[in-house]
RNA sequence: UGCCCGAUGGUGGAAUUGGCAACACGUCUGACUCUGGAUCAGAAGAUUCCAGGUUCGAACCCUGGUCGGGCAACCA
């Protein structure tokens, strides 16, 4: 896939880590990663950084990347969440190494090693209810106290951990733990937690089990069994590390080891990121659904008509780094922007209609005149548009009193309607409510677009669309989701409130060229002058629906703001 | 008041041996234009968190601070 912008550039932090261990032949100068979702909810444009990150460094040094669902808490996940995710992974174009990986395929394995800490005297069990286990690990500024069950044989254990998973004890009743420190500033190391007793069916072992190992000791286990070599995870797991590097030491054999690496998470202003909140914009109905256009999912933003090479160049230019960031939400404008500038075909669409009448024109005469697709790129050929004495125009494209700066259509100026005649307005007419229903223009017949007057300059050109031709459509006008920066940047303020309540408008009855007729979901355009959209899912034969993608830059408006 | 991490234009983010503070988005000019788009040309914008130190020379090394983020689920 060729990704825009994607020129060559310095190495990111990681890259750095990757080219010295090549260098010093570590793990045999493989370079294998992973991508390690949880199958709980819908990915986001977050996630894409990570997919990117994790594929693309695959692709650069000649390895591998595995697709590796984190499913170690049935409670919460389900099979809807791994089918969207191993769709919206290959949407962006990456495809993973093999098949589809589950932590819960490695189960025996990992509790083959939990039985062997257990021997080691690793590991124990310990009887405790969570909140004694709880008060024991202390604070951060405290040391915690051992759990009066620590010392345990190491047989009883065995036997105790073996009754845990034959389901001889109820949820909660007992967990196993690894024996590391309770006096450790990290408090991930105060004998963490690796199994739990749930008596809860999986999505994919069923009623196997009834205990679940955590996610430190299931994460970096499968890690060592896939043969990955770097195992790139987001910040909040720095601390996580030396316990990740523990459990490794305790089951490893041999030199190979993966290394986790950590890099700061994806920040987009004017959204949310985290899937608690997406899950209850969703479950609340404050969106339609995951896939809604203004949800930074990446379905939502595929639904938008964003490009999977428009989202894979954004994440290349955000970059890679430790710090905490914001983006720009505009950066991810600016990337779409420039691929559909270059791939989407120019068409004419009035959203807010108002008719022109050329009282000079032949009445019943109808031209096709001849349009670019594309005036980025030649090879996407011309199509014929019709002309006739009646038009529609966009509203905003006349004023009745303008401003000397306005390039537009006002009493007695003259506009070019894009490939075809100047014209001229001569009147107007008005409702009682002083609303614009009519204008009534002239055309030079001799300033038709490659005639002989056609390079007479006009100050402003408008787009068109021919009252007997033209078809209906349904456009739905999306803004940001929310108002605020940072609408999670609130201590005293939930971020619903900052919901923009003008984040969706539905414009019905636009006004689209008849070469429209055949479009099909996802088909992408430029509304000429007005910005990109795509044809919605909910689109059929009889009724067209639009999305708008995002706007043209539009420097007019910008200086009347 | 413990441990871990971070700090470079408005936003990201480079500077790979200690040697001219890249680049991108955004902003502003101008040119061009049958899209007020795109394109092209240019500009502004940085005491590299602070204070000391080492050095001919510090964004980078050392010391001490400051500020920000993270860590106390039987979540991931």
């Amino acid at each position: 896939m060729e990704i825009p912008g994607n020129d060559k550039r310095s190495l990111n932090f990681i890259e750095a880590i990757i080219e010295e261990d090549l260098k010093n032949n570590k793990n045999e100068s493989r370079v294998h990663t992973r991508f390690p979702p949880e199958p709980n909810g819908y990915l986001h444009i977050g996630h894409a950084k990570s997919i990117c990150l994790n594929f693309g460094l695959a692709e650069e040094y000649n390895g591998l990347c595995n697709l590796r669902f984190d499913d170690t808490n049935p409670e919460k996940e389900e099979q809807e969440y791994v089918d969207s995710i191993k769709e919206d992974i290959r949407w962006l174009g990456f495809e993973w190494n093999g098949k589809p990986l589950f932590a819960s395929d490695n189960f025996d394995q990992l509790y083959q090693w939990a039985v062997k800490m257990i021997k080691n005297g690793k590991a124990y069990v310990d009887d405790q209810p969570q909140e004694m286990i709880a008060e024991q690990r202390g604070v951060p500024t405290r040391p915690g106290v051992e759990s009066p069950f620590r010392n345990r044989a190491a047989e009883e254990n065995l036997d105790l951990f073996e009754r845990m998973k034959n389901g001889e004890f109820p949820n909660g009743a007992k967990v196993l733990r690894a024996k590391i420190d309770m006096t450790s500033p990290n408090m991930h190391l105060r004998d963490p937690i690796i199994y739990r007793i749930l008596h809860e069916e999986h999505h994919r072992t069923g009623k196997k089990w009834c205990i679940y190992p955590m996610y430190d000791y299931a994460h970096g286990q499968s890690d060592y069994i896939e043969g990955i070599t770097h195992s790139l995870c987001t910040l909040e797991f720095e601390i996580h590390r030396p316990l990740y590097d523990w459990f490794l030491d305790q089951i490893a054999e041999g030199s190979y080891r993966p290394r986790q690496i950590e890099f700061a998470r994806l920040n987009l202003s004017y959204t949310v990121m985290s899937k608690r909140k997406l899950l209850q914009l969703v479950k609340e109905e404050l969106v339609n659904g995951w896939d809604d256009p203004r949800m930074p999912t990446i379905s939502g933003l595929r639904r938008r008509g964003f490009t999977p090479q428009s989202i894979r160049a954004f994440a290349d230019r955000i970059g890679i780094a430790k710090r905490d960031n914001v983006i720009d939400v505009g950066l991810l404008e600016f990337s779409v922007r420039e691929h559909l500038n270059q791939i989407a075909p120019r068409v004419f669409a009035v959203l807010d209609p108002v008719k022109v009448i050329i009282t000079n024109y032949p009445e019943g005469q109808s031209v096709k005149m001849e349009l670019d697709n594309n005036p980025e790129n030649p090879e996407a050929g011309k199509r014929k548009v019709p002309f006739t004495r009646e038009i529609y125009i966009e509203r905003n494209d006349f004023m009745e009193d303008p401003p000397r700066k306005f390039f537009r259509l006002g009493p007695g100026r003259e506009v070019r309607l894009k490939g075809a005649y100047i014209i001229k307005c001569e009147d107007y007419k008005k409702d009682e409510n002083g609303k614009i229903t009519e204008i009534y223009c002239t055309y030079d017949p001799e300033t038709r677009s490659g005639g002989s007057g056609a390079n007479r300059k006009v100050k402003g050109t408008l787009h068109w669309v021919s009252v007997p031709h033209a078809i209906e459509a349904e456009v739905r006008l999306y803004d940001r989701l929310f108002m605020d920066e940072d609408p999670d940047g609130h201590k005293d303020k939930d971020y619903r409130e900052f919901i923009n309540p003008d984040s969706l408008k539905v414009v019905k009855n636009c006004k689209l060229e008849p070469s429209l007729k055949s479009a099909k979901p996802d088909d992408k355009f430029q509304f000429q002058r007005l910005g990109y959209f795509c044809v919605d899912k909910d689109s059929t034969a009889e009724r067209l629906v639009f999305n708008r993608t995002v706007p043209l830059r539009d420097s007019w408006a910008k200086k009347n703001r």
